[in-house]
DNA sequence: GGCCTTGTTGCAACCCGTGGCAATAAAGTA
DNA sequence: TACTTTATTGCCACGGGTTGCAACAAGGCC
């Protein structure tokens, strides 16, 4: 009861203290944000913030979002599909594994990352931003059921 | 000369013996997938049909990518953006590496994959498409110059 | 050649997301 | 409190891509 409102009063000092403003639009997504677990679409966000504010604008919640994924509070990654895919205040990197056949998702974890990360980082000095990487596959279930890509041969 | 004529007289009959049709919009599209290298936004390919015959609608020319991936002949993916990205005639699977500060991206070939899809194979099942991968991060250059993300921090 | 089946096309409407711009309203200051 | 600055909003129009649907035409058949 107390956090959720010092989680609204961090944010907007953490705001005014850049100069930026706290308003009731920004306070309506937090609260969608706060409600929400693991992977929401934009499309999403701005649907439930109208749920609470039927006047919500789609362009103020992507501008918000924008923000947010300043301050940290949530990160922006693109989904199989390349929509936009948001991931609320994520407490451990982590990227996705994507089943083209059945649909299902899973968290690629830092663990799990680590060989990848290190082999561009090692290879090319390149340093992979795992909150961005959809990986798009086949999962087992559907790798040994043969399943196909959908559209893929006839 | 008589590669161009008979690579289309193939794809005519690849599409025929399916019971589909060959047209002049798809003929369009193939000329254009001819003369293109390497990667290719939707957008730039309907413009690119557009040159050729003005006519050309965007959906058609979807539609047509839909059909030609079933054959193999182009792949998609999704830039770092989330758009779309096609591949012409893939020689080999390749992924995709995206600088977030620089924008350069680089191909990920089938051996510099290999670790990463044994390992996503080994651990969890998972068969992964490689040509589907788009990883964000920082390339060397970026990084050790102590570039950020465009609209990280402040 | 004419006919028929059905794959394709083009249109129109829609979805997701972005960007310019004028009007609004936070919030620091007096 | 009134004033001022300027970040933010809402609106509108756009760009990329998808989809339902009626009209069209490829191409197999006689």
């Amino acid at each position: 009861m107390m956090s959720s409102a010092s989680s609204a009063e961090q944010l907007r000092d953490r705001l005014r203290s850049r100069g930026l403003r706290w308003t009731p639009q920004r306070r309506t997504l937090l609260v969608v944000l706060e409600a929400a677990q693991g992977h929401v679409t934009g499309a999403e966000l701005v649907e439930r913030c109208r749920a609470i504010d039927p006047a919500t604008t789609p362009s103020t919640v992507y501008r918000t979002l924008d923000v947010l994924e300043d301050l940290g509070i949530v990160q922006h990654g693109h989904g199989a599909d390349g929509r936009e895919e948001f991931h609320v205040r994520p407490e451990q990197e982590h990227g996705h594994l994507h089943c083209a056949a059945c649909g299902g998702t899973w968290e690629i974890d830092e663990r799990e990352a680590t060989t990848i990360v290190n082999s561009f980082r090692e290879e090319r000095g390149f340093e992979v931003d795992l909150s961005h990487v959809t990986v798009v596959g086949l999962c087992r279930e559907c790798s040994s059921a043969g399943n196909q890509q959908p559209g893929s041969s006839a």
